[in-house]
DNA sequence: CGCATTTCCTGGTAGC
DNA sequence: TGCTACCAGGAAATGC
């Protein structure tokens, strides 16, 4: 009933939890707790528009509307979208016309980092990282050439590159982590010199992590309520992401946490090295 | 324009 | 035990 990050480290929401959305009408709009803003923009002209699909593009659900706009919700890292009227923390309740499960939808956005805003169908250009966003992470889209073509526009360090979306979607903090410490890339090799060779690597392993996660998450999506392990059953699974001050699993040189573009970045000093013409 | 840094926000918790 | 201070992070805004 339900769709949720757990603490914004589900990279990528699932869409069967909202599919119930699709085919109903709006018939109100109401902001709760929160200032007409930017990211709650246009709300109001939702209202009597059906819902005429549920899709999704990176991290951003997508509700195209019948009147030609388009209801766009992003869950930051607390939203929650959920028929059920949540205690606290309600931003927004659109009352819908019936169907089996829901006459409402609340989102729930504890820390606001969420949006829930309408926009003319297709029309991103106030929303720059949907706007300039890269392919599909699962989908035929993302090959290998298309990937080193993207990781070459950009001399930002990968860490940071891979979380503006650009060279794929979906990859969040946690997950670009893993996925440099599995085909052992520092963090802060810039993205136009990780070497040609890994990035298929680097490719797949996005994939593989972005898949196992979704499993594991799926598992814990249904009794989220009572799962205090924020990011769900793949916590187990994590290699770098909160190891710092451990050994590495494979050659027991200790993690170290930096900051990378402001985000707390973990790696393996042994195993992921600079290339030399960045050393110094 | 490209890239780096800061901001938003609240609950949880480390440290006293 | 209770209080304060700080940390977490996706995307946008701001700074250079």
């Amino acid at each position: 009933l339900g769709v949720r990050f757990t603490k914004g480290q589900l990279a990528i929401p699932e869409l069967p939890e909202v599919e119930w959305l699709k085919g109903k009408s709006i018939l109100g709009a109401e902001l709760i707790d929160a200032v007409p803003h930017v990211k709650y923009a246009n709300l109001p002209r939702c209202v009597g528009q059906q819902i005429s699909a549920v899709n999704r593009r990176g991290k951003f659900l997508l509700l195209p509307l019948d009147g030609g706009d388009e209801l766009i919700i992003h869950l930051g890292m607390t939203g929650i979208v959920t028929g059920e009227k949540p205690e606290k923390h309600i931003r927004v309740h659109l009352e819908l016309s019936k169907n089996s499960v829901s006459n409402d939808l609340y989102f729930q956005d504890t820390r606001r980092f969420g949006r829930f805003l309408v926009v003319k169908q297709g029309e991103y250009e106030t929303l720059p990282t949907l706007h300039n966003m890269g392919v599909e992470p699962i989908s035929d889209d993302f090959t290998d050439d298309i990937f080193k073509a993207a990781l070459k526009k950009s001399s930002t360090a990968v860490k940071t590159y891979l979380l503006s979306q650009k060279p794929v979607a979906g990859v969040g903090n946690i997950y670009a982590d893993e996925a440099l410490w599995q085909t052992k890339i520092h963090p802060l090799t810039p993205s136009n010199k990780v070497p040609s060779k890994k990035i298929p690597l680097l490719r797949q392993a996005i994939v593989d992590i972005l898949k196992k996660s979704i499993e594991a998450q799926g598992t814990t999506l249904n009794d989220y309520r009572t799962v205090n392990g924020e990011v769900g059953a793949y916590i187990s699974e994590l290699k770098a992401y909160g190891h710092d001050g451990e050994a590495c699993e494979r050659c027991g040189v200790i993690i170290e946490k930096i900051v990378v573009g402001g985000r707390g970045t973990h790696f393996c000093p042994n195993c992921q090295k600079l290339p030399k013409a960045q050393k110094s």
